[in-house]
DNA sequence: TCTGGCACTCGTAATTATTGAGTGCTAACG
DNA sequence: CGTTAGCACTCAATAATTACGAGTGCCAGA
């Protein structure tokens, strides 16, 4: 029999653990590789550098750690760090401030656009690193109402009220023209009869409208559905929108500090679509999601990691906030940062659906 | 008397003119410093090497080139681009397509908001530099209409319409409820009764109202006026806006290709104020604007040029739209650009105008 | 099982050599 | 007198060399 037990399928002993978070944590506050002579000198273990030599080598063996080079100390491989992040990492929680300081921002806003705008600043701001919030396509959500504001002749503006507080405008140029009076009663009519209906809902059922006996018959009915229908109908403005803010923080960070990765970096982060993708199949999961290096296709390329949480109540309309970094982030801090950020978010939603009603 | 003639005062000969004009032209499109050796093989000149380091040393005697180090070419000084933007560029106007893809893409966009942000993106395209467009303060100028929509109990947006087309939305919450009735009246009172106003002259009649012996027995007035009060009040959502847009060309370019200046770069497109103190003072002047290196605090610090011209009629409100790049841009390209995006705005601010009244 | 010792690796930084583009000056030429 | 060929000189950039040192793996002894 062995002395080493089958080190893949069991959990690491203890004193590998210590070591791998040892190792970890100090590559996060570093940057650099960590050695075995700069491990032993921490205090943290009673051996020598040679012993943990052997360990680090077990830790390289099972994939956690690796070398940049023969002659350098280890680096955190991605598994390294899902490791750390799952069993080895305690989040210190956030401090009193940093709550203030979220529920500061996110109270005082009045309008949800910008308070999803302030939210990616603020989560850049205090995490350091680049601050995302995702909010998905309106069509498939709900309204709270649907009005119609007389800006020139035949110019319309529509003000679209999502359920989840979004305003959207659209002007409307139409053929006909619509009196203040008219405008008045349709936006009535339509805000009573479509509230709560997605976008795309009431487009169908307008549709449906064109085509049934009373309507051709009745005039005001008829400019109505018009109206409503050029309202809903270029889906652009109620595409997705993706709030990237504080790409500039990855300036400060030293993996990025040579002018290929910051290209390469920049460039990415333009690629807004492959983020939207991901995020979207994100949106499904509840709960914190740490996705590092190779764990998904955007931040394999570029050697990202994502912490993101879903903000929105169940039966709310949902969208994502977190931030973006390198892998080399301190997931401890970002954690409970992207978390409680993300319970802000729902809790102002769901207050605002509260005195809706 | 010297055989030299005061060469501070009296305009180049016409063969240091020339040769200056092709050491720009080809520092422009090369990047790198220019040789007396380079220039004899244009073929351009029908003279030696050894006679165009003649020429060379005098203009450079005269401030318009300078050598980056004694082993290397000549490039020109901000000085020798001025002179070159003055008296030797000739821009070759612009092409059908390119006129076509901005008449389009201004026809297009329906909201003032968006052919602002559409316009940035699109010089930034066609210039593969950054685009800028600037939309001042929209409390100086005069509103179109100003509507208000009931969103929730309690709850309401005020949409603000200026005259150069850009539509403003302001959430209020009222202590008061307000009916839909109500809003009505009052949107078309206030529309009626301020259009073409400022909002800083709004703001001021509307309390000397408060003031006034009717309203205090008129509820409705009194209402009217709280409500268009906070519509003004808070003049955040008027404040100035800035798009710029392609901050990643920059990338490509080779005056940044190494890290600290990419880095320096990247923070100073980052410090909006400055750029917009800046181009505060570029509205006071029609016509093509090009700022220089050394022209102005904000180009020299980091080098870069502005090329820039204002839009909207003189009567109508304005702005400005341009682009910013390092100072080895091409000019004769740039200037029929951004001239004749910003015309095209101005037309479009024009027509919007014209279809009010 | 742990540890000190040792030979080995290999990236980084510093040093030096080489190259070549470009200049200014001078003297000769038409 | 303007133009040009020739030449010595400068100096950044590139390449080649060297030296250094942090870190490793392995082995033998406690």
């Amino acid at each position: 029999m062995p002395q080493r037990p089958d080190l893949s399928s069991i959990e690491l002993d203890p004193r590998a653990r210590e070591v791998l978070r040892e190792i970890v944590m100090q590559h996060i506050s570093s940057g650099e590789p960590i050695g075995s002579r700069t491990l032993a000198k921490c205090g943290r273990f009673q051996l020598s550098p040679a012993s943990l030599r052997n360990v680090m080598a077990d830790l390289e063996d099972l994939g956690y750690l690796q070398q940049p080079h023969t002659s350098a100390g280890r680096v955190p491989t991605d598994r390294g760090y899902r490791f750390f992040i799952d069993h080895l990492m305690q989040s210190r929680g956030l401090s009193p401030r940093d709550r203030e300081a979220i529920d500061h921002e996110v109270e005082h806003a009045s309008e949800m656009d910008h308070v999803l705008h302030l939210a990616s600043s603020l989560l850049s701001k205090m995490s350091d690193q680049v601050g995302l919030v995702f909010m998905p396509n309106l069509l498939q959500f709900a309204i709270r109402s649907m009005d119609f504001v007389l800006v020139a002749e035949k110019k319309i503006m529509a003000v679209i009220v999502g359920a989840n507080g979004v305003v959207v405008n659209k002007l409307i140029e139409t053929r006909l023209a619509f009196s203040r009076d008219e405008l008045e009663k349709i936006s009535r009519y339509i805000t009573v009869e479509f509230a709560g209906c997605t976008l795309e809902l009431i487009r169908r059922r307008l549709i449906r409208m064109t085509e049934q006996e009373r309507t051709q018959h009745d005039h005001i009915l008829q400019k109505t559905i018009a109206l409503g229908i050029e309202a809903v109908d270029d889906v652009a403005p109620f595409e997705h929108e993706l709030y990237l803010e504080g790409a500039t923080s990855i300036l400060n960070k030293p993996e990025f500090s040579d002018a290929v990765s910051l290209r390469r970096t920049f460039l990415a982060l333009q690629e807004k679509e492959k983020l939207v993708d991901l995020l979207e199949t994100c949106l499904r999961s509840d709960g914190l999601q740490v996705l590092i290096g190779s764990e998904s296709d955007f931040t394999q390329i570029h050697n990202f990691s994502i912490v993101a949480r879903r903000y929105g109540s169940s039966t709310a309309p949902l969208g994502m906030v977190g931030i973006i970094g390198p892998m080399r982030m301190e997931y401890a801090r970002m954690a409970p940062l992207v978390d409680y950020l993300s319970r802000a978010l729902s809790r102002k939603i769901e207050e605002e659906q509260e005195q809706e009603s």
